[in-house]
DNA sequence: CTGAAAGCGCTTACAG
DNA sequence: CTGAAAGCGCTTACAG
């Protein structure tokens, strides 16, 4: 690093209404008046000109913590994650949502504060320490693994916030959107179906969040609808090398999987077809059933749910507005997930497809 | 979109020090010397057990408005970018810096405050309406083409911010953290040489901003080392297929190529040299002088800089915060790109190293 | 050792 | 139509 020059500039003091009124030679409870812009008559074409010519020349910009304090509006939204989002492969999932929620937040007149889980408990002890989301108007929320603390705190003080992501919670009704999970995996299963797969096999886990109960209830749901349902199958683990045989062996044709911790389920199957020496699609149809970036596969093609994460975002942030603007509001949005085609779905070998056995 | 509720709901008012301290019995300020924690000794230890119960009873939280606005500060760092930097294939460019800016400021102990383009001028009139940035203690500024509006009114004001790449002033001076682009052209000049080439040739604009200039001094500087120095080239454009052949007619082994808009002098060149079949890295090296995301190329194996982004996001933020709390600072601070191998860049045709040729 | 008071920059009734 | 005043929740000198 090459050092230049070294100065010390400490920063100026803000211009305040009181300035403004100084040199516009009015009260400061007129500038606040012509400032906020209240009703625009009261106050003299004139003396508002006055006034906003002082403005800009002082550069004056509201003090958000007065503006917050007097119980009037920030005009700042709050985006927070629990997780540390920020590590680099996991920017493919995070970006989408910031874009969103930046798009739709600049679009309402709201600039946008962003919360890392970090940021939290700076300054004093962790005890006594506010949460910094308090600054904002309101907060979106993301995150697998919500701080409960930080959590309680907010349904206490009825802070207004929007989950990205279903989430019940038993002692609070807490305003989300999320993904319609149950209504998408019916989708699939019944497309697979169509395709003239008749025996299939579920992989996932055993009594998770609602997002897989969801998942888990829309397979079981379509799987009904076959001529045999109880050959379909389900296993709550990744599959073993021999269970993967055995369901081959039983006419599996077409297998749902959860993604799981980082695709491990998915890389788990990938592995043991590959193995086995069963090709996919060709001998075995495979639908994921979630987006994630598939860091851990060989393969990048798997058909999947595309979950419109921009999407989501800029709903989550226009029912956070609704929400401080004190309009009713539908606090709980779930939104379809879109097919994503894939090259791991294929009619079952040595079948056709419905619709071409019609034809 | 399913919609399963409809609630309104109003935000409850917040326990405050007042409550906490009609509970245990003492004064406003008494609470606020123990929950801020001054020095210990001054009040009994009885005293501010009594207050720490209520407060925990209460579930306490000081308000972060009211704090910021009695110390001036609120904490707030801005990052401003001036282009629209979210289109999908400016991620990777914009991200690193984004990234390098949230850790540092969470670090330090600030919240940010995202700034678009769009953002600015949202209520009223644009004319009359203050700059949103002010409402940050300090701003990091990116982007190429700056507002230039709102940079005369930084400056006027003396608004602390501190800019992500060079950026000189004709009647101020602002805060910068850049990359050497002299030194780092001429590292990569003084590495081809050393591999053997002797006549080189520079794709590049004319008369540009800094960066452009810098380069192009490293360039003269370290070609003038060369045995025959007015052998080798410039060119203030794309070249033309016939100019190209020229060049290789006349000797020139290795290219440097500023990137340009959208890469396009590296897509030209890529181009020209396979109408020509002229194979790079063998018949003609190329190093890029900067750090695209290479979206208009064939390939993306580039020798070319490496910045280091989120090293300088990272800095400059260090530098607003130095600069907010009133310390002397560097205020113009140039890091070193890093070389990225690629492999466009081998020896000339024909030739050996100079350490080959030495053993 | 503790409380009363001023003040941070705003908004919002309330008087003139 | 405009200004004076109160008050939001806190910190920090300043008196007792």
């Amino acid at each position: 690093m090459t050092e230049q020059a070294t100065v010390s500039r400490g920063p100026r003091r803000r211009p305040t209404q009181t300035d403004i009124a100084k040199r516009a030679g009015v009260s400061q409870a007129t500038v606040s008046l012509v400032l906020t812009g209240g009703d625009g008559t009261r106050i003299p074409e004139e003396t508002r000109d006055r006034i906003m010519q002082a403005a800009a020349e002082l550069g004056y910009a509201p003090n958000p913590a007065a503006r917050s304090l007097v119980g009037g509006r920030n005009h700042l939204l709050g985006f927070h994650t629990f997780e540390n989002v920020f590590p680099a492969d996991q920017n493919d999932f995070y970006f989408p949502f910031l874009l969103g929620v930046e798009r739709e937040a600049t679009r309402q007149g709201y600039d946008l504060l962003l919360f890392s889980p970090e940021t939290r408990g700076r300054r004093g002890s962790a005890s006594t320490t506010p949460s910094r989301l308090w600054l904002a108007d309101g907060c979106v929320l993301l995150g697998r693994h919500v701080d409960r603390e930080l959590l309680s705190e907010i349904v206490r003080n009825d802070f207004p916030v929007v989950f990205i992501g279903r989430r019940e919670l038993p002692d609070a009704d807490i305003a989300y959107v999320g993904v319609d999970y149950e209504r998408s995996t019916r989708r699939i299963v019944e497309r697979l179906i169509g395709l003239g797969h008749r025996v299939l096999g579920y992989i996932g886990e055993a009594g998770g969040g609602e997002q897989t109960q969801d998942r888990q209830r829309g397979y079981f749901d379509s799987v009904a609808l076959l001529p045999e349902p109880e050959r379909s199958l389900k296993h709550s683990k990744p599959l073993t090398d021999e269970e993967l045989a055995r369901w081959i062996d039983r006419g599996v044709t077409a297998v749902l999987v959860e993604p799981g911790e980082d695709d491990g389920n998915v890389a788990a199957l990938e592995a043991s077809a590959r193995r086995l020496g069963i090709s996919i699609p060709e001998q075995l149809s495979v639908a994921v059933l979630g987006d994630p970036a598939f860091t851990t596969t060989t393969r990048a093609d798997w058909t999947r749910f595309a979950v419109p994460r921009e999407l989501i975002a800029e709903r989550a942030v226009r029912m956070l507005v609704e929400l401080l603007e004190g309009r009713a509001v539908e606090q709980h949005v779930l939104v379809d997930a879109i097919e994503e085609a894939g090259g791991t779905v294929a009619p079952p070998a040595g079948r056709t497809t419905d619709s071409e056995r019609r034809s």
